[in-house]
DNA sequence: TTTGAATACCTTGTATCACAAAGTACCAAA
DNA sequence: TTTGGTACTTTGTGATACAAGGTATTCAAA
């Protein structure tokens, strides 16, 4: 029963192209999914711990250097299970909701 | 981002006819959806506590008497801003998936 | 030159929740 | 009267999401 949807957003947008944390908040608020700080920054770190995700530094003209991450490709294998996790959750409920 | 999936799923349960709390986890289970006893119990004291249930003893022919619970009127209203906001997550997701 | 605003990363403390495990209690059949 | 099945409950633990605060870099304005 643990859902874990915040680590397949997390890894879908970076599947798409690699970011760093700040803006995949503002990629997520887009989404109607409000994510703070002190959620997304251990959980990239926990993220990239298990292997599905590393990271670069990269420097930024507007301010301090940006740590961008990246899918890996564990992280892209663990991804699909999601999905497939994620699809049969939702059929899942859709049986619960409309049983009779 | 708080969730709640398994509320949702108690209270679509109790939606369409009082239950107890093993008959809960046997009907959770065929929809594929383990849920253990320690989890279930607090759940539906949480969820009696915050009104949206009730229940009543019945006696049982084969062992302890049953809990039976009951939604209440605004166990159905929570129900039903939580089928919206099912609703809106599970199309957040899909956005966030298919962006490109 | 210093100050402040904007950007970005990180940590700590707290509350909640799902689970494992163990405990309590009732009943019927062997 | 003991055993097995059913049912409810509690306790302890780990994970996680959040609020709040802290550190560090850059640039522009005072």
């Amino acid at each position: 029963m643990r859902k874990g949807v915040l680590e397949y957003c997390i890894l879908s947008i970076l599947s798409r192209k690699e970011a760093y944390a700040s803006s995949i908040i503002d990629e997520l608020k887009a989404a109607n999914m409000i994510v703070v700080e002190g959620t997304l920054y251990p959980l990239l770190i926990r993220q990239k711990n298990q292997g599905l995700l590393s990271y670069r530094w990269e420097e930024s003209t507007q301010g301090p250097p940006r740590k961008y991450y990246v899918i890996t490709d564990k992280g892209r294998e663990v991804l699909s299970e999601m999905d497939a996790a994620w699809q049969e959750m939702v059929s899942t409920i859709q049986t619960l909701r409309n049983h009779d």
